[in-house]
DNA sequence: TGACATATATCGTTGATCTATATATAATGC
DNA sequence: GCATTATATATAGATCAACGATATATGTCA
């Protein structure tokens, strides 16, 4: 990735997976989109990407289909399965539940007030 | 760390250098301190704590000194040192922009709102 | 012809964190 | 008295995510 390289461990399945719980992409389609919307933030690498794709792939979270494009090499395109959906759900809550802990300490939690 | 572990990687010293940022302490209180503050989510391990302290002693973030404890061993306070203080406020900077992508991209960056 | 963008892929390295283990002291239980 | 647990610090080896480098093949542009 990039920014701060430390940040990321875990969150690229998720920032992933996000992708394509909304529709099916191929790899270096994945690379432009999460950098368009994370408004040049994240600068997924090839030699990161495909690796994951193909772990997921092994985990039964998405399966590939190739289809010819217009020019240039065919596309290998990934899909979500309803396993890697529900994968996605709970990374998801997860990250939420990491970020909000950090976010409480971040706010100075000296004082921590009960629900 | 605990919950997932993969989110874990490069936030720790960011929490124990806000946590030093308040106060001096010494290790084991950290990991109390920690525990408390995100409300049982983070469980530090004294093997990720110590060699941690010594890094950033290494680089000159903070200081250490012994103090005897009414009972028991006597007790390794650490000081955050301004260079530290400074490296800690861009650390936390940093995360903001990281969880603030994540977040953008996880709410279903589709659609981005321009400024 | 060479450079560059598209597109996928693998390999070796780095490094943060983990588990396991070690030390020493004080308090608690049997 | 002796074992266990909590306090407190410390190191070594293993794991694994992400990285950089490299390789491939195709199409476009100069």
């Amino acid at each position: 990735m990039d920014l701060d390289r430390h940040f990321v461990s875990g969150s690229i399945p998720l920032l992933v997976m996000k992708l394509l719980d909304e529709k099916d992409l191929y790899g270096y389609q994945m690379i432009e989109e999460l950098r368009r919307r994370s408004d040049d933030t994240f600068h997924l690498r090839a030699g990161t990407l495909y690796p994951l794709l193909h772990s997921l792939e092994e985990k039964g979270w998405v399966t590939a289909y190739e289809r010819e494009a217009s020019a240039g090499k065919p596309r290998r395109y990934y899909h979500l399965t309803e396993q890697g959906r529900a994968a996605f759900r709970e990374k998801e809550t997860a990250w939420n539940a990491y970020a909000r802990a950090v976010g409480q300490v971040l706010k100075g939690g000296a004082c921590h007030a009960g629900a």
